[in-house]
DNA sequence: TTGTAAGCGTTATCAT
DNA sequence: ATGATAACGCTTACAA
């Protein structure tokens, strides 16, 4: 029944042979051709069906120049947002059909310089690239000619300068920093602090925001704080990073921090938000269900890896590449910032309306 | 200074011209031959370096007959427990020169059949397939030749028999049901149910130990509930999946649930533990920060994706795949099943000793 | 409508 | 120690 004597896979040549007509016929049978004769494609059809014959497409690849592959470099496939972000692209991806080279460089640049070698190696029709510390226009050069999509670019010198290179998707994060600020002033919280996380360009950038639209909505100068990027998983050193006096709100870098923090202020026996409010960002699923709920800024990671892939097929279906564009976030109101709530009692979700 | 004029890739012939010598010297000087000659072996070093020539991996594996490549495939790239497994795979795919090509199958039997065409097309190198509903030998046939890893296989029929197919990876999934049992028998719960999730092998196995255990150590039925596999994403609803009566203690499918069931209970009104104890699998990350922090079995997550790839690339290179292995797992005992905790104190996490 | 033949960029075999 | 030359499995001019 099974037939694994024959070491060599079926090639094109077998399927040929068995339908009696030349490689060449076959090929176009198989890939559709309209001026195939239905006979001949029938029998080339069912010759590839008995000997369940899978083309090799490298082979294809090499002769068409195309592989119908993509590259997706990303710092880490275990982190909630990451993950998310992958998760997205892959689907995308395979939906119009293309398969995803995956490489995880955990922010190291040479691991990222690496990769988008080994892309290049593999003949990837597209790669994108997400959170890289990477220059975006040396990892353009390093793409060759694969189109390049840039999602969240992290790179730590890109606060200050605007970049409106083509083919960047990245979250809108200076209104969600301003939709939370926004709100901690409007609840009534006047003594507001940042807590970062690690040198990226986007913590840069939230706690530059943050400073700004507080000094400008309300003359109150920010208290910055900063931890190191692998901060959050030590929850009972995070409680004391705040120092003696906790000021009424913070707002973390990311959702995983805002997390720990939640579990380190409670081990230091401080109350959220009675006696502290928090905020997080990124809208991780743990945010809606840890205690107190966590309000957050929620950024479209799922969509955010569509869109990458999305774009990257489009681009090497037309050969132009979209220009940049910013999705917008929204805040999420819960329990973390509310003032005065009956402990225990939860209270719905509320999306601010950003009133643009 | 950018050589982006011509349009095609620096090749093997290209090194050759420059470094005068024939294509197959140049290769053989590139893969480090000991044959050649250590002067035409740095001019063809050099000539590749000026050139900044990469290889077409697709090309040398058409002709080497091995493409370094490995296929991954998954339900979900952006759950924490099968993220966690793919970026141990990466990490220890790419430590040995492997690339990896990651597909999201969500649990869809065509899916994951169309997946391993996949990586039968792209002449991988090797297959790991993760917390797959596809049966195992039918997995061994669609993998072609490739050899292939099985971690957690989830066929629901797989429950019944044992499985001792070479190239198994799985987690003793019975010996932590069976340490959670002891642990809430010895903390002196007797009304103890099991809390199921979706329909898979591993779902069947756990709650059938438990059953199982919770008979012949104390002579109790257990009680059980069931979900459907999304129902963590409403964790109002799983509030009143538990009946009317609470248990004194649930032993959950996984951590996801726990966690969303902790935010049920709390919207219900019941305390945890004073209420209801709570059990995980699993052991993410924020088990163990929730409120309360949650008691769980923990699964070596990384560590089964690291071992899957070091076990394909061993099989690759050997010729021959290892015998099943079932990587042991340890009940962490948290706030969630501690009867008499001063409420807002932490404990520290204690782990149970196995006694084996 | 179909076949012939020339590649795609490597590596392996066989000479020298 | 090096060079021709033939694969690897496929697609695509160019012929017929």
């Amino acid at each position: 029944m099974s037939k694994r004597h024959a070491d060599r896979r079926t090639t094109l040549a077998d399927v040929a042979a068995r339908a009696g007509t030349s490689r060449a016929t076959a090929s176009r049978a198989l890939a559709g051709d309209q001026r195939i004769s239905e006979a001949t494609r029938r029998a080339v059809r069912d010759a590839a069906e008995a000997l369940e014959y899978i083309p090799n497409v490298a082979a294809r690849g090499l002769r068409a120049r195309r592989t119908r592959t993509l590259g997706f470099l990303l710092p880490d496939l275990g982190d909630p947002v990451h993950g998310q972000v992958a998760a997205g692209f892959e689907l995308e991806a395979a939906g119009s059909g293309y398969t995803v080279i995956m490489v995880a460089a955990r922010n190291v640049l040479a691991n990222e310089r690496r990769a988008l070698r080994v892309f290049v190696e593999r003949s990837t029709d597209g790669i994108c690239i997400v959170s890289c510390i990477l220059d975006p226009s040396e990892a353009r050069d390093r793409a060759g000619p694969s189109p390049l999509v840039v999602v969240q670019p992290d790179h730590p010198r890109l606060a200050s300068r605007p970049l409106r290179l083509d083919g960047v998707i990245r979250s809108d994060d200076a209104s969600g920093v301003r939709q939370a600020v926004d709100h901690l002033l409007a609840t009534g919280y006047r003594d507001i602090a940042y807590l970062g996380m690690g040198r990226t360009g986007s913590n840069t950038v939230r706690r530059a925001t943050a400073q700004r639209v507080l000094w400008e909505a309300a003359g109150i100068r920010l208290r910055a704080f900063q931890v190191g990027a692998d901060a959050w998983r030590a929850p009972s050193l995070l409680g004391e990073a705040l120092g003696s006096t906790l000021p009424e709100a913070v707002i973390c870098y990311d959702d995983k921090l805002a997390l720990a923090l939640l579990d380190g202020l409670r081990e230091r026996g401080a109350r959220v938000p009675d006696d502290t409010a928090v905020v997080g960002f990124d809208g991780i699923p743990f945010a809606a269900i840890a205690r107190p709920r966590l309000t957050t800024v929620m950024t479209p990671a799922t969509e955010m890896g569509r869109r990458a892939a999305r774009t990257l097929v489009d681009a090497i279906v037309t050969g132009r590449m979209a220009p940049a564009m910013t999705l917008p976030v929204e805040l999420v109101v819960r329990e973390s910032t509310a003032r005065a709530t009956a402990s225990g009692r939860p209270m719905a979700d509320l999306v601010a309306s950003d009133g643009r």
